[in-house]
DNA sequence: AACGTGACACAGC
DNA sequence: AGCTGTGCCACGT
């Protein structure tokens, strides 16, 4: 139903393809990928949009702009989404992801988006 | 067609 | 310095 097969999905099916780049062992905020799909305070969208993300999407790398894994909600087990994260290398206590900006994947870099080219 | 919800972000208090 | 309120945009009912 509310799969990759909406039409009006297009910002839904967006934020897959974009989660499906991170890297593992990195991380990324609702925030960046939002802004990467033009709209930085539709952050919301990003969650809402991995609320039906598929397992290839890698919604566990991506967490609030805090570094905090407030996603851990949406998923099969409150502490599934910190122990992959570990699994994966990256350091998390507490629900919250140990030197956030260092393991900080930013969408609009990594794909090449020419933004601070000016 | 309209209202409510939702895994956030930012400003104000 | 932490909490509350509002804004954002799309999906769900």
């Amino acid at each position: 139903m509310y799969e990759q097969g909406s039409a009006s999905g297009d910002f839904f099916r967006s934020v897959h393809d974009t989660v499906r780049e991170i890297p593992a062992g990195r991380v990324t905020s609702y925030g960046a990928i939002a802004k990467y799909l033009g709209s930085a305070r539709s952050s919301r969208m990003v969650g809402w949009a991995l609320n039906g993300a598929s397992e290839q999407v890698a919604a566990h790398r991506v967490v609030n702009r805090l570094g905090e894994l407030t996603g851990r909600t949406a998923f099969p087990g409150p502490d599934m989404m910190q122990d992959r994260l570990q699994a994966e290398g990256v350091p998390v206590e507490n629900h919250r992801v140990l030197n956030f900006e260092k393991y900080f994947w930013d969408p609009s870099i990594a794909l090449g988006d020419e933004v601070e080219l000016a």
